[in-house]
DNA sequence: GTCTATATAGGGATAGAC
DNA sequence: GTCTATCCCTATATAGAC
């Protein structure tokens, strides 16, 4: 599954300095027409076509097209990073998960291609996160998951929390650009406040 | 684009009788892969292959693939229009939004796995949309959007409408199988009451 | 770093036997 | 109603020239 492309090395490294590389150029492509047709529509030859030079010049870049859904995945990863080194599984607050949501928002509102990428490709990510179980892979989805099967906790605060994550995913990531017309601050705002509003105790 | 698959006629016809059909049995295996593993790709070897019997023959039951995923989606659009029937896009109050949003939880509580997978398998979807634009098309999700990029209506509004949506779906179609210990009633309550807490108008 | 050419595999779909 | 056999196309990926 991992393989060299070139006799001295795996490709390009992150050089220290400036260039916007066609690597980048690549991955900026596959996200979009990965987040538009979906992974498994998309075809290389696609991607090459839209940056002017053929197929095979991607495979200098990149050992395959997994590799390519993969390095994205990682970014999306990253950022969940963020807001996953800020949580004790073991603290369930209100509080604790008003303040993990503000900083998913924010997360989401810098990086939101990535998300909507993931939303529209789960299959395909699933399917990747099933392959690679190696990376160090603590994924957000999958503490989130725990939480809500968590048996522990009383179903209705299970299921408030389903809605609040779902309420920020609806604002931000289903629902196309229906609000390209409000700015990131107010957008971010009023989606707190809609997840205060589901977290607040006494509702 | 259309074309007859047997000289004589389309296949079977809806019959009156009794008849677990073998049509429906390819829509159910179907339904399952293609949500598992998205519609691009399951393929029909794989589909026939879980039935028992070889993929030619499928095309005795369908014309094409991108058929029986249109099949899959007339069902949703259906449990959708009874959704749709109800509304009146002039009147948009908090109220009729509610009683929405409880009709669509309970369609969404009795046919879920159709609507996880429209959700998983937009991009296939959408595509079927564009080709198809013939069929009498009125679509929950174009109704949503058109409400939800209406400039006439507040931003704080149309935020909320799209939070709350989203905090259904959240609960019934994105969040895997963690509500299984809780039954449909209780689970429908819940949602719902965290749909109102978000529409309340004094929140 | 990008090319052409090619290997290889699998997909959807059709024809015609049974 | 299901089969086998086949057609045709496109996909990923590799080899090797430039």
């Amino acid at each position: 599954m991992i393989e060299t492309v070139s006799p001295t090395g795996p490709g390009p490294q992150p050089e220290p300095a400036e260039e916007a590389s066609t690597r980048e150029r690549i991955l900026d492509i596959a996200l979009e027409l990965f987040t538009e047709q979906g992974y498994e529509k998309t075809s290389l030859r696609q991607i090459a076509e839209r940056l002017g030079f053929s197929k095979a010049a991607i495979y200098y870049h990149f050992a395959s097209k997994e590799d390519i859904l993969f390095e994205l995945h990682l970014r999306v990863h990253e950022f969940g990073r963020g807001v996953l080194s800020e949580i004790d599984p073991a603290e369930m607050s209100p509080a604790a998960w008003l303040a993990l949501l503000d900083q998913l928002v924010g997360q989401i509102l810098g990086h939101r291609a990535l998300f909507v990428l993931h939303e529209r490709n789960r299959a395909a990510l699933d399917e990747l996160h099933r392959e690679r179980h190696d990376a160090s892979h603590e994924d957000l989805d999958v503490l989130f998951r725990q939480v809500l099967a968590n048996p522990a906790i009383a179903a209705r605060d299970r299921v408030r929390l389903a809605c609040t994550l779902g309420a920020v995913m609806g604002a931000l990531v289903l629902t196309g650009d229906v609000f390209s017309d409000v700015s990131s601050e107010e957008l971010g705002a009023l989606v707190k406040d809609a997840a205060r509003d589901l977290l607040a105790p006494g509702s």
